[in-house]
Formats: structure tokens, sequence, C-alpha cells
DNA sequence: TCTGGGGTCCTAGGACCC
DNA sequence: TCTGGGGTCCTAGGACCC
């Protein structure tokens, strides 16, 4: 492979419209009928089964857009199901993990691995051994791509599911000329370059990612950022991406939320915002860690252009990091106060934590001493949570009316993360199989 | 009526210091 | 009246990812 570089193979293993996958594996009636994802809110489409894409519904269009055409077609809709989701990741991983020494976790759906060329004599043959499987133990079918660096992986996998044939592999190797490969690659379907630089480029006449890897690197850096230069790198086959055994330490957590219904009073918007604290200094303890800035924001709806228009934000640094609930409700509702304003039809409202520190890193503030009390409170707090739902111990100021909360109104049970939602199989004649 | 959420990285520009 | 230059840090905004 001469115009390769490096020792190494890439590969990704991407999980094929993966939400829909994990609702199918326990409504087996589904497959290769229509079905979609909603996000959050049931407000956009984020999944979207085959035959769904083949109606022409897009990635992330708005659900009321289209539900006309969904409900002609009898597509069958789900609100998303995140514990689920998560819970089908982690057998997706550990199946790759027991094959593979090398595996990155890239996304909820998406792993890299990477070994030593020439491990394989037969990259196809791998390929569909690993991809039959991770079907196999898991149910959830995955499309391969191998190639010399990340990148050309990604790009071999979006091959591999372009490709009618059944095998859902691909494998870029010494029969293939890459340039030939990248001319029929837009822009646009690059890994690293999104809508703004596929539009730039596209302006200035680089169309496919054969004519970007031709253009001049002082150029590309100064279109695409320096970002954007080991994208083309990588394009060109050398290896600029390595692969990230360990996930990278958090710099932040957040946790944000459109609501059901517009809100106009503070009450309403203090109820969400201290929910949306509650929820992120969970995430916060469960990952061992402390913020010191709180960073609060609320903004109106953008698309309702004829609304008066409305965003602020406001970030407290705290005197000393804290992963207690009260402490950080109390900043946040402090920074909320002093950004309301009184006639607007809010829409989201969100925080986000940072100045992560772990738990045991102590930079005390001069006069304060640490409150013990504060820290086995919150450990009660986590450990009947968890053990009763997340709502069991909560703050007053979460509210209890809480009106402006998220619509899910198609959610699927949480089959494998909830005991009292366990799917119940029932005995069937053979050829056919129910779940009640 | 109804348009997600949670992240990361890069750069430019201003503040500040010596 | 005339009034430097370089370094660092911080932040906002813009780009990207799934």
């Amino acid at each position: 492979m001469k115009q390769f570089y490096g020792e190494k193979t890439f590969g990704l293993i991407d999980c094929n419209n993966f939400y829909v996958s994990c609702e199918r594996l326990f409504r087996p009636d589904l497959a290769n009928k229509p079905v979609v994802v909603l996000s959050n809110n049931d407000g956009c489409i984020i999944a979207r089964s085959n035959e769904v894409k083949k109606l022409g519904i897009s990635m992330g269009a708005p659900y009321f857009k289209h539900k006309a055409l969904i409900r002609k077609y009898n597509v069958t809709v789900f609100s998303s199901n995140y514990p689920l989701y998560g819970d089908i990741s982690q057998r997706v991983m550990d199946v790759l993990m027991q094959m593979e020494p090398e595996v990155e976790v890239y996304s909820i759906d998406e792993a890299f691995i990477t070994f030593p060329k020439g491990k394989y004599l037969d990259l196809e043959n791998y390929a569909g051994f690993l991809k039959n499987t991770v079907q196999r133990d898991t149910g959830i079918p995955v499309s391969i791509g191998f190639g010399p660096t990340k990148t050309l992986a990604k790009i071999a996998t979006w091959f591999a599911k372009k490709k009618s044939s059944t095998d859902s592999t691909f494998v870029m190797n010494d029969q293939h000329h890459l340039e030939t490969l990248l001319a029929g690659v837009d822009v646009s379907d690059i890994w690293g370059i999104g809508r703004r630089y596929a539009d730039r480029l596209k302006k200035q006449g680089v169309h496919t990612a054969l004519a970007l890897i031709q253009c001049n690197d002082t150029w590309i850096k100064k279109q695409l950022t320096i970002a954007g230069l080991r994208t083309v790198m990588e394009l060109r086959g050398i290896p600029c991406i390595s692969l990230e055994k360990a996930p990278p330490v958090k710099k932040s957590i957040g946790t944000s939320r459109s609501f059901g219904q517009p809100v106009h009073a503070l009450s309403a918007l203090q109820e969400a915002v201290a929910t949306y604290t509650t929820q992120a200094a969970f995430k916060l303890r469960s990952r061992g860690l402390k913020a010191s800035i709180i960073h609060v924001f609320i903004r109106t709806n953008s698309f309702r252009k004829e609304q008066a228009q409305y965003c602020n934000s406001k970030t407290l640094t705290l005197s000393e990091s804290s992963s207690h609930t009260a402490t950080l409700i109390k900043a946040a509702l402090t920074s909320l106060k002093a950004i309301y304003q009184p006639g607007y039809h809010y829409q989201k409202a969100g925080i986000l934590l940072s100045g992560l520190v772990p738990e045991n890193y102590e930079q005390l503030h001069l006069f304060n001493a640490p409150d013990p009390s504060s820290i086995s409170l919150m450990e009660a707090v986590d450990t009947i949570n968890k053990r009763w739902g997340r709502d069991t111990i909560q703050s007053g100021a979460v509210g209890l009316i809480r009106d402006w909360c998220h619509r899910q109104l198609e959610k699927s049970p949480a089959y494998t993360t909830r005991w009292s939602e366990l799917p119940i199989v029932k005995a069937a004649p053979p050829e056919t199989f129910s779940v009640a």
C-alpha cells in the first residue's frame, strides 16, 4: 500500500440506526418496518430505520413537520430511552473489547479499534467476523470500515453503508486507488468538515475529498484552522489522530432542556433550573468530581421570529468547589435571578458546571471548614435515588407541579435497567416470538 | 400547537503586566 | 505635543462531533 503511511490499521465499528435497532431488539415485530426515535421533548427525529430514510425524512427533522407522512406510512414512533440505549451500547463495547485489545469508545454507537498492519491476513474476512459476532451476541447490526487512519476508516464505513451489498463492511487496501475513492466523497461527508466548512469549501470550488487533499496546506489551515489541516493529512493517509483508549477527563458537565410549553414566571424557571442543577450535581458525584464554576442560561424560542427574543447567561465562581446539590442550586438561582427578565416566552434553560476537580482535591476557602454532614447527606440521597428512582428525594426547590416539564409521550420501557420494566417472554409456537 | 442535548476544540480580541 | 512591544490569561463566539 504505497500511498498509505503508518504501521497501523484503524477500524470503525458503527451501529446501524442505533436507537432504532435498540427498540427493535424488544419489538421484533418491527423488523423491516418503518421506525423513528425522537429527541428529548419529542422535538426532532434523531434516528430513522432504513425504511424511513427512503421516505426522505432527514436526520434531525422536526417531528411535527412530518407527522402526516409518519401516519400515512404507519411509522412506529418512540421517544428516546437513553437508559436502554446506554445499556445496549455497553454490551456492544464489551463484545469488541473481548475481541480487540485496543478499543476506543468514541460515542454511544461507535468505536474505533487499531491493530498492527498485517495482524490479520484477510481484513475483509475479519471485518465480517467482527460484524457477525457483535450481531450474534447483542442483536445489533453494525457497519465496519478499515483504513490507514481514523478519518479514512470513517470514510470506509461510509462506503460500507453506501454499498447496497449485505455485508456492510469495507476495507481500504492495496487494490483501491485512494484518489479514486476520495473522488467519490463529497466534502460534507468528511469527518471533521461540517456544513459551514463544506459550504465555504464549495464556494471556492472544492467539492470532493480528492480536491481537498490537493489543496495547499497554508490555504487549508486558513480556511479550516489547524484541526482541518489535521483532517486533510489523515485523508492523505498520514495518521494524526491517535486512538484514545481511556475516556478523556471531563471538563464540563451540564444539563439543559427545552420546556414542554413556553414558560413565563420566574418561579417556574427556578424549578426547572433547580431540577437541572440536581441532575448535573448527581452526574458530578457519580464521576467523583466537584465543580467551582456554574453557568446558567435561559432563552426564548429562536424559531418563533414573531416573538420578542431574549437570551442571557451568567457564570458564577464558587469560593470553594462543591458537589453539594443545595450549594449548587443556591448559586444557580442567584445567577438566574440576575438574568431573568419578565415578559418573555422562555423555551429553554440549562446549567453547565465546570472548573471540575476530583472530590478529594481540597482547595479550601480560608475561613470555611468543610462540613462532613453534607457529604454523608449527599451519599444517602444518591443511594436512595439510585435504588428507588431519581425523583425519590429532592430539594424542595424543584417544585411539585412542574408544568414546564418536557414531553415524552412515546417512551418504551427501560427493558434492561429497571426490574419493574423487564420484558416478559411468553412461550409461543415455533417460528413466532412475542413480547408482552 | 409542535424545531434535542451534551460535549470538545480553536481563534480572535481585550485586559493586564512588565 | 510626542507615548513600545511582547507575553499571558481569559472569554466569547464559532466550528465540529454524535
